[in-house]
DNA sequence: GTGAAAGCGCTAACAC
DNA sequence: GTGTTAGCGCTTTCAC
């Protein structure tokens, strides 16, 4: 069913009846009503790629993400698709299972007109942007994960002030020797998490220890033989702070393999945005990010962009505050537990 | 830059150069290396709508599902993702957040060509699949949450099996009053669950108490009330088997509230794909389904369906093993834990 | 081996 | 208020 045999049907010619069904000021509400009622009758939809074509443009955006099997990338994207399917856009979802050579193909791929803007989340082994800087005419937002350099819209939290919170969460709570766990040498939100680590460090007058910072960036059994020598040392840390939650995951495992207790042998804190945490045992104590509305703001500076690419207000980034909500795995002997800090 | 651009820098016709990009027979090499170099050169890239336009295809599947933050959807979209990004097709994701209304306004929009093919898995709303059964002619791969009745390749789990099976478990570890907890009255994968626990009931000489049937459809207050209105029971279960995570977070939640120990007073199993589940306190014995293998196995059939619609082994359905894996919160107490059922 | 031309289904400028 | 028509960029049949 398309609009010629519409019009035929209607006795009316292919521009009117498309007209009618575009709700235009030309038509009679008469032909239009009748065209509609037809329409749907003959359950008649547009041709999207005749549309798209003929408009040069795809009502259509691209989510382009790291993963997705993850307690943070799946309410962001909930929060973007709810966003889409108010306005009438279509999501396309990329992952790049933090590949760098997939990011750039299909970033690639995206170059020629099958989105009006893309939404997206770098790579852990992204080391080179050049892929980005080329989509110049792109509508394109960054989340969470950002490319500080590229001068598009980026809806992060605030990565540096979680970082200082958590550290100093911990010394508060009386660790000395704090490590900092990785997922990337690469990510900006990585260093940020990791300078507001070194200041609240630097606040409290410790210093600062290199062989604390640790790289986690192999798989989950790579990344527990890290922590496993980690904690084995002589000197072992008392505090850990791991920037995601797939660390902390790690960590347990291995205090329990080593039998460290935590809190009193090791305080742990993480970013995670799971339902399970306060069940763990220790219950885990956390920086929660608002991933949903993240989503949500993602998409909707997107869609902003795309419909006025020349507002420069966009331009200003979006900072949404995460939570310290303090659990038993960081507690001290002395000191009463708060709830949320 | 398009064909005719290209087609000109090169001296050549457009369907010469357009032939020499797909490596027709009809080109000789030398013109095709020549119209490739310089179509890398420009960065030509064909026009996805102009091309789907004449072809009247998409290489676009849809990927339609009730939600996603959530452990299991999560890893089922990238496998999904991973087989399409090998055949070069594109997904196009939405979510029915559970909701029927909307599952058929998706569908409706995805009548018109737009995609070449769908997954999908039902809302638990869905009372009525007049929706789908309309897609006479689109393909389409359900999985995990089926419409039995509908005749298209279906990927699941043994959920009958499993029903079993967790309830099995319970009894073998001293429970005789086990609830049952599901999400929807009409998926009929609760009900394969329910059957499954029935059966077991009934092979174990226990008698089914309506009253231990729980749906829990509500939201996450919702349904701590209906557990917590179970648990205060005089005759209170001596174990729970909820059919989804988020159901077993809340029966822990509540079981902390009521200071019932578990396992000790109530003894719980559930479905779940969480990475955490093994760090709960107690750890929860889960049964884990193969949700990345799902997701492949989906896309695969799904591709299968789009290039030959008419193979008729392709109708067969696929279901793929569960597994129980036993922790704590099922440990009876004369009993040694297994590890793997 | 190469090119001309029709047409996929739609939109929008223009004519009446 | 309605109709005619020229493309959007591509693929493919057919002619040479």
């Amino acid at each position: 069913m398309n609009l010629s045999q519409l019009a035929k049907e209607l006795n009316l010619s292919i521009s009117s009846v498309s007209k009618a069904l575009r709700d235009s000021h030309e038509i009679s509400s008469a032909t239009k009503k009748m065209v509609m009622a037809k329409a749907k009758e003959l359950n008649y939809q547009v041709n999207p790629f005749a549309s798209n074509l003929r408009k040069q443009k795809s009502k259509t955006i691209a989510l382009v993400v790291p993963e997705v099997a993850n307690d943070f990338f799946g309410p962001v994207i909930s929060g973007m698709e709810s966003v889409a399917q108010q306005k009438g856009y279509h999501v396309l979802i990329y992952l790049t299972h933090e590949d760098m050579q997939k990011e750039i193909s299909i970033i690639k791929l995206l170059q020629n007109g099958r989105v009006d803007g893309i939404m997206m989340s770098l790579s852990a082994q992204t080391t080179n942007t050049g892929h980005l800087e080329e989509l110049k005419e792109m509508p394109l937002v960054f989340f969470d994960r950002v490319a500080d350099h590229i001068d598009v819209p980026k809806i992060t939290t605030d990565d540096f002030n979680s970082g200082f919170m958590a550290t100093d969460h911990l010394i508060k709570n009386g660790c000395k020797r704090i490590a900092f766990m990785c997922i990337s040498q690469n990510l900006s939100i990585c260093k940020k998490r990791m300078n507001g680590y070194l200041e609240a460090l630097k606040k409290n007058k410790i210093e600062r220890e290199n062989s604390l910072i640790i790289p986690c960036i192999g798989d989950h059994e790579e990344n527990k033989d890290s922590i496993r020598k980690l904690l084995k040392r002589k000197n072992r840390p008392d505090g850990i702070f791991a920037s995601v939650e797939k660390l902390a995951i790690a960590t347990y495992e291995i205090c329990e393999e080593l039998k460290l207790k935590i809190p009193q042998d090791v305080k742990v804190i993480c970013f995670s945005n799971a339902q399970t945490v306060a069940l763990l045992n220790p219950s885990l104590t956390t920086i929660t990010q608002p991933a949903y509305e993240m989503g949500e703001k993602a998409a909707t500076i997107l869609f902003k962009l795309i419909e006025n690419k020349r507002d420069p207000f966009l331009l200003e980034n979006t900072i949404l505050d995460s939570k310290l909500i303090a659990r038993d795995s960081t507690k001290s002997k002395r000191k009463k537990n708060q709830n949320v800090l």
